[in-house]
DNA sequence: CGTGTGCCCTGACAGC
DNA sequence: TGCTGTCAGGGCACAC
């Protein structure tokens, strides 16, 4: 289930066991994700030292010795399983160091794996037109205030729009509105002043805190079985259809649908 | 250009 | 038990 926060604590827990180590082995179950892998994959792999991985959006980056980055996405459904102890059908690529396998696990196959010259990533296409991190102090209420100029579209669908934010998905979307108490449905171009103003530090807490969360989950997953887990945490509004409104202000949750995904929402403080 | 729609794929779950 | 329908955290191609 992989947003934001959990790719970041995929990266943190991957770089732990892959941070300086050689790659000796690459395997290719096959040939494809949602796009094919890249035709050089294993030959460039196989034998490359990672030098450190990142996270650009909701993308991971290893870097290798080799002057290229391989890039993945997790979709959908993707993660990393770490010394799996059997098999799985899902597991569609593999790394190996001399002490660790990292399988790339990934039903529905949503996800990717794309190999970029590492002087070249800022230029890669599907990083060029992305907008700043909402982590680290790029972001800014300007930002947003430009941004939102003018569009007449849900300032939610706007969030979800990696142009305009690199990283937001529906749920942290969804958390971060409620945070700062503008309902989903607004108009970009409508949004305050004020509103604006605690969009910003609304994101960047509700993401920070599930990091947070990732990083312990990750210790305890790192553990007994080796695998990467992902945070378990009380969603504000998430998926709380029909409870109450963590603001004890008599305002029940409610789901619709928007741009063809689910917005979760307190009638009684978003406005 | 901005905006809206449908699709890629498998699995989990609810209801019958 | 098994069927069917619905939904799922993303991104992209395509139509207007």
């Amino acid at each position: 289930m992989p947003e934001l926060p959990e790719v970041e604590t995929t990266v943190r827990g991957l770089a732990r066991f892959l941070e300086g180590e050689r790659i000796t082995r690459v395997t290719v179950n096959r040939p494809d994700l949602r796009r094919p892998f890249p035709p050089d994959l294993v030959q460039v792999m196989t034998g490359a030292r990672v030098i450190a991985l990142s996270r650009r959006a909701k993308y991971g980056l290893i870097h290798t010795d080799r002057a290229r980055t391989l890039v993945f996405h997790l979709g959908m459904s993707g993660r990393w399983r770490i010394d799996p102890p059997a098999p799985d059908t899902h597991d569609h690529l593999m790394l190996e160091t001399a002490d660790h396998r990292f399988a790339l696990c990934d039903p529905r196959r949503f996800g990717s794996v794309d190999l970029i010259e590492t002087g070249a990533l800022a230029a890669w296409p599907r990083f060029a037109a992305m907008g700043p991190e909402p982590l680290g102090g790029e972001l800014t209420t300007e930002h947003l205030k430009a941004a939102f100029s003018g569009r007449k579209q849900a300032i939610k669908l706007c969030l979800l729009d990696q142009r305009v934010v690199a990283g937001l998905g529906n749920i942290y979307v969804c958390e971060a509105l409620w945070r700062a108490r503008i309902h989903p449905r607004k108009p970009g171009g409508k949004v305050t002043g004020p509103q604006l103003a605690r969009l910003v530090p609304a994101i960047r807490e509700v993401l920070e805190a599930s990091i947070s969360d990732g990083g312990s989950t990750l210790r305890d997953y790192a553990g007994p079985t080796g695998e990467l887990g992902y945070f378990a945490t009380r969603f504000d509004v998430y998926g709380r259809t029909g409870q109450a409104c963590r603001r004890d202000d008599g305002g029940t949750i409610r789901r619709f649908a928007q741009g063809g995904r689910s917005t979760w929402f307190c009638p009684k403080c978003q406005r």
